[in-house]
DNA sequence: CTTTAATTGTACCGATAGGTACAATACAGA
DNA sequence: TCTGTATTGTACCTATCGGTACAATTAAAG
């Protein structure tokens, strides 16, 4: 009995495995115990190994954000772009039981593998949502603070959340940032 | 040549290297490349090995955020201490360069090894500031939704700091948190 | 200067890490 | 059905993992 992959059905599972165990954490036995494909399926889709799985990863929740959060904010109506972007975050994030792979590939060393992309998810989530808070008539560096403060409040939410083990906390503190950011929309 | 430690010096050393490379990316010998420090020496004074020496930093950690920090929340001038914690809290995490390892450890699957200090640090701190703002006349609701939103705060100020690599965001994050914060003191 | 206990360096252990090689298998197109 | 390519299981490799054992060394007390 085989059964035959697909790469683009390998990296989600690769990904909650990253989010679990870490980078580090991350071992080809685990995968293969938690997911049954063998290292000879993963080599061939991944032949750089370890590092390009979780390279493979970081593009798929990149390219995730891209089109249900970033792009919306850059194109669609303003307000109604940032009202779906925080539902679509609780959503993404299961309520705080799931955590953002970026932010925790932040912390620790693995930074130093994959830097720019880690970067770049931000830059491009600050500056999205930016560009929309401008549209609703936003200052421009009343926008960037704002901005800056849901995309932060979010990654702390996820931290405070996983160490409190609490279910309601993550919730309850999207809806205080989307009140904040609420208020940079209509005034200053 | 053979130099003679002790345990509390080792301690902060550990929790260095730990906030660097995470839990499982640290690895005996890279202590031992980073400090000098041999197996023999690791495991005369840690017996349980790496988890006894993680669960020392941990300790060693909140000892450090409890008398630096949640005490004179609790037992000084409220709003003193508020703004005392605010510069301490910028030096211990280095202006955003160093990170916090409770929150790190609460990230990956290193928290079920952890999960109670984990869980206290945050607590404590959550409700020691509680308690500092209840003290300077903000009501018990708005002043646990005022701590919750400070020490998330700055848990995502961390991961967005080194996620962008930039040397102020940090800094300015911490700002705008303190001025939340003061706000939350005065009215409401 | 001894004695004694605390501390440390070194040599080891089995298990597992990431990775490679390759033959066996599955499958798509002719 | 046959053929060639894509995919996979298995065996194997070296390096390193966390941990143990213990003799050599150190510092402290007398």
């Amino acid at each position: 009995m085989k059964t035959v992959y697909e790469r683009a059905d390998i990296v989600p599972l690769l990904g909650e495995i990253f989010r679990e165990l870490g980078y580090e954490g991350t071992t080809l036995s685990r995968i293969t115990e938690r997911t049954g494909i063998g290292k000879g399926s993963l080599y061939h889709f991944f032949p750089g190994g370890k590092e390009e799985m979780a390279a493979a990863v970081l593009a798929d929740v990149d390219g995730w954000f891209e089109t249900a959060i970033y792009e919306p904010l850059r194109q669609d109506d303003a307000r109604a772009a940032i009202e779906a972007m925080w539902i679509n975050v609780n959503d993404y994030f299961r309520s705080g039981s799931r955590i953002c792979l970026v932010g925790a590939f932040a912390l620790d060393e693995t930074r130093q593998r994959f830097s720019p992309a880690i970067r770049d998810y931000f830059v491009r989530w600050i500056d999205a949502l930016r560009l929309a808070l401008v549209r609703t008539g936003c200052s421009g560096e009343a926008a960037l603070a704002a901005a800056e403060e849901a995309v932060s409040g979010i990654q702390g939410a996820l931290v405070l959340s996983r160490a409190l083990d609490e279910r309601d906390i993550f919730g309850r503190t999207l809806n205080r940032l989307a009140e904040r950011l609420a208020a940079a929309q209509s005034g200053n």
